[in-house]
DNA sequence: TCCATAATTAACCGATTAGTTAATTAACTA
DNA sequence: TAGTTAATTAACTAATCGGTTAATTATGGA
């Protein structure tokens, strides 16, 4: 996978990545930090594989300070994504769009009661 | 992979798939108008198996007509991720205000140089 | 200096992925 | 009915991925 946007789509794909940068969002962690909740589930090599990943795709960058490697979030790598999908946006809004018929119809029933009647959601 | 986001996630991480995205965005689109321009490259069974990674993925739909399967966008695979990114807004939009603070200094070098006024574009 | 802690590296393994060729299905057409 | 076109399925292979255990590096503290 040569290209940077393929390797940050990969990184994404993957539940455990996409948990540490949720952690992550919320500040600055040390790799023993990330890896507490998944230690149950797999060993700290495990986590410190995940970690380069991330930091690969430009997720997240990581530094010093002695013996541990505080790592943070990376607006550009994720940047990279929202342009890709910008050129997308009148299709995933058309989903939108669908949504917001679909509560409508939704409200238009609890107001009517139990009456049941809709309008054809398209 | 389990879940629905990484699978769509995966999907995504691949630049012949992203590319049959690209072309499904200008309109529907059968299997072997999709193979076209890969041809060269890879055999029409691969041609198959990556467009049921985009069914399985949410991105497309395929229906049938007669012995050709035309392929259409589908939003709402785009807007899982989209609904996903929301969350990380603060970063990614950190990142588009280093761009626009670098393009101010570019501007700025340039009223410097040869007085090439301009107002910022947004 | 010796030990504990934080993290990485190395070597390995099974499952999945992305591709192949050959065969098959399904629909239209002469 | 026989042939052609569109697409899929089957069976296989090489490379990559996500994990393991064991060993190693690097730093701080008693």
């Amino acid at each position: 996978m040569p290209d940077q946007l393929s390797q940050t789509f990969s990184a994404l794909a993957d539940p455990t990545r996409r948990a540490m940068l949720a952690q992550l969002s919320k500040g600055e962690a040390n790799v023993s930090d990330l890896a507490k909740p998944f230690l149950k589930d797999m060993s700290l090599p495990a986590i410190t594989k995940h970690l380069k990943v991330l930091e690969h795709a430009g997720l997240i960058t990581k530094s010093r300070d002695a013996q541990w490697r505080p790592c943070k979030i990376n607006g550009e790598g994720l940047k990279d994504v929202v342009d890709w999908m910008e050129q997308y946006r009148v299709f995933w809004e058309a989903s939108f769009d669908r949504l917001e018929a679909y509560l409508k119809t939704v409200v238009a029933k609890e107001k009517k009661g139990k009456k049941n009647v809709r309008k054809k959601t398209k």
